[in-house]
DNA sequence: CTAGACCCTCCAGCACGCTGGAAGGTCAAG
DNA sequence: CTTGACCTTCCAGCGTGCTGGAGGGTCTAG
């Protein structure tokens, strides 16, 4: 099957398919006299794999190593479990992070909800986000 | 003050200075005779904002509108009021889709934890992941 | 005079997952 | 033969927030 049709089954762009060709995702397949690219039907398979591990916040990289695994004849299960868990793992440390933002922001609403506009003074900029006094010897350091 | 002490004194780099300057986040100070910036002590209190507004989780866009409502006189308060809610809104959508991520590699780890490595066949990839079957009339299609 | 710290501009790249466009080739229908 | 759908390659860019380096200029101390 040429890529147009590969395309249209597995709900991607011939772009899309090109770049995972390149991105190592999707073997080069043989190639019509022409010059097409001609897909064999374990292709839409594959695909679908791609997607089902997007969709599971794999990233292409991850995927990549469970197809290459796979493709080395081993069973990538216990690497699958590995990246299942690091990802788990990342994906609480950025909810963990979202949260502490969510807090901060939270607290500048409620202050914003506060602010009258007066006390907005030029110096500070936003009396809701800084709320720092412009003195001379305020301690400003590396924070981050 | 020139830009390394100021950068000394905002714990930043006087690359990321530039930077700011060239995205409109902090004005382009008068030069020396020599060539070299020369920021009045205000600057510091610009940067801190920056951070500041920087680790409640607004974009540096979203910032410079502050700063450009803050420069043209007018006082921002009711802007960030709006900002904040978008972005805790943003905030909220990016949540929410975190947890549902979380569900699905969950979900996966539990199966993972159950898979023989046997039961992964050549066909499907990996049997943890996709655990659809390769029949010919399966009903691939886009899923979003 | 030289060394060295500091500064300047400009260009390029990181990661991530594509997407768009240019310029051209292939193939089937009419 | 022409049209048009489809395909090819290659190059470039999106957005985000910087970071690095090249290749040079400025200033201060000794």
């Amino acid at each position: 099957m040429r890529i147009g049709e590969l395309a249209a089954a597995s709900g991607l762009t011939a772009k899309t398919i090109r770049f995972y060709e390149q991105a190592g995702l999707l073997p080069e397949p043989p190639r019509t006299p022409g010059g097409y690219r001609d897909y064999p039907p374990q292709s839409r398979v594959r695909l679908a794999f791609v997607r089902e591990a997007q969709s599971a916040g794999l990233t292409l990289a991850e995927i990549r190593s469970i197809l290459a695994l796979r493709d080395s004849g081993e069973a990538p299960c216990a690497h699958v479990a590995d990246l299942i868990q690091q990802r788990l793992a990342g994906i609480e440390r950025r909810l963990a992070e979202l949260r502490a933002t969510r807090t901060a922001l939270r607290t500048l609403a409620e202050r914003a909800a506060t602010t009258d506009p007066s006390s907005c003074t030029d110096v500070d900029i936003c009396s809701i986000i800084a709320t720092r006094q412009t003195s001379d010897n305020e301690g400003l350091s590396a924070s981050g």
